[in-house]
DNA sequence: GTCTATAGGCGGATAGAC
DNA sequence: GTCTATCCGCCTATAGAC
């Protein structure tokens, strides 16, 4: 076997995975991770069953995979924002963008992990399974904390008000994602125009909708 | 058969519906409705299947009535606020403040409400439960009305910012919605310190975070 | 009214053919 | 690798005893 051939053989099995994942979070989305059944999955991919057990040993193992790229792919995008110019409200300001602009792209991945979040004490995991839960969870804390640091330092700067800097972060951060219950992607839908919704979410949640006098 | 007799049996009746009730919404917060078995629900009261049957139909219409409760519970709350004294930013935050301490106090009630929101495309439902399920988001879209009532006064007396009124109620109702996933009744805990988070919680969506220079 | 017992179906997971 | 066939457990809902 050559590594060439090895490498195509990795990117073969990626793709496959990977559409799996796709199909997944749409069905999780659509009907709950609860809801959904593999068939379901299966089907959208226009195969059965067996395919889906080769690349996944079950269906919780499927979901943890969602919820890993999920995160993965917004904490690639906001993570080098908290260190960038501007004060501190306007770096949160921009990673907030980022942040509703990236939910609203990879709806179906949000929204799945939205879902476990809410959902995670249930049902009976096995050790590796609550070992790979707990170490999602980890990475989504620090993708909190990556915020707080930026409204603590916004508060110290002046530009966002002194307030509880943990309850702030959740009430920001909850806000955010709370969006995933009433946005729907529009096949028509231009990067603009999705990019102009995040703006105005953003601007509403840290701006607030009282008038400043 | 007295009318007396008659009254008494309708009690009794009713504090048993209540019971499974309150049971329910805990159990459905805890694990999901979907994760929730209705064995789950009579072990919560002392008691088996058999007498959660006699009082509802099926599992699904326990959800609708749970929802119905919660719903005219905060509605009645809320309400009488729309129309009372001061600028439309004040009423809205009185709103807000109202509806939160309630989510807060209702909490197990509030969650299973908020995942029927989240999944009511799902499953195949009889035309009679269809039919009590479009009833119960008629009167959810009417309470989101009633705040956008008010948010346009507010847009239009100068004391909120003007945005549009739809998405900017959308945004505050989801946001406050959203406190649900962090919250958590602590037995400790006076209405007086709910109440105050509460206010915390709504003036940071209402005013912002952001510094009023 | 509340229980126990059970029917009936669905869905996760596996075995084994191709 | 992907399929078909099947096992098995769980859970909703009902029947019927008490």
């Amino acid at each position: 076997m050559t590594s060439a051939q090895f490498s195509v053989d990795e990117t073969a099995r990626d793709t496959a995975r990977t559409q799996i994942l796709d199909a997944a979070a749409d069905v999780f989305q659509r009907l709950g991770f609860d809801r959904a059944t593999i068939d379901d999955i299966a089907d959208a991919i226009g195969a059965t069953k067996g395919r889906v057990y080769y690349y996944y040993r079950s269906k919780f193992d499927i979901f943890l995979a969602v919820y890993e790229h999920g995160m993965s792919r917004v904490r690639e995008a906001v993570e080098p924002l908290a260190a960038g110019q501007g004060t501190g409200c306007e770096r949160l300001t921009a990673m907030a963008v980022a942040h509703t602009e990236n939910l609203m792209v990879d709806l179906p991945y949000h929204n799945s992990v939205h879902q476990g979040v809410r959902s995670q004490a249930a049902s009976a995991l096995k050790p590796r399974q609550r070992e790979a839960l707990s170490e999602l969870n980890q990475i989504r804390a620090d993708y909190e904390e990556l915020f707080r640091r930026v409204v603590t330092e916004g508060m110290a700067d002046g530009s966002l008000r002194r307030e509880d800097p943990k309850l702030a972060t959740r009430v920001l951060l909850s806000s955010l994602n709370a969006t995933d219950i009433w946005v729907q992607q529009r096949p028509g839908q231009s990067t603009g125009e999705l990019h102009d919704l995040a703006l105005r979410v953003a601007r509403l949640v840290i701006g607030g909708l009282e008038s400043k006098e």
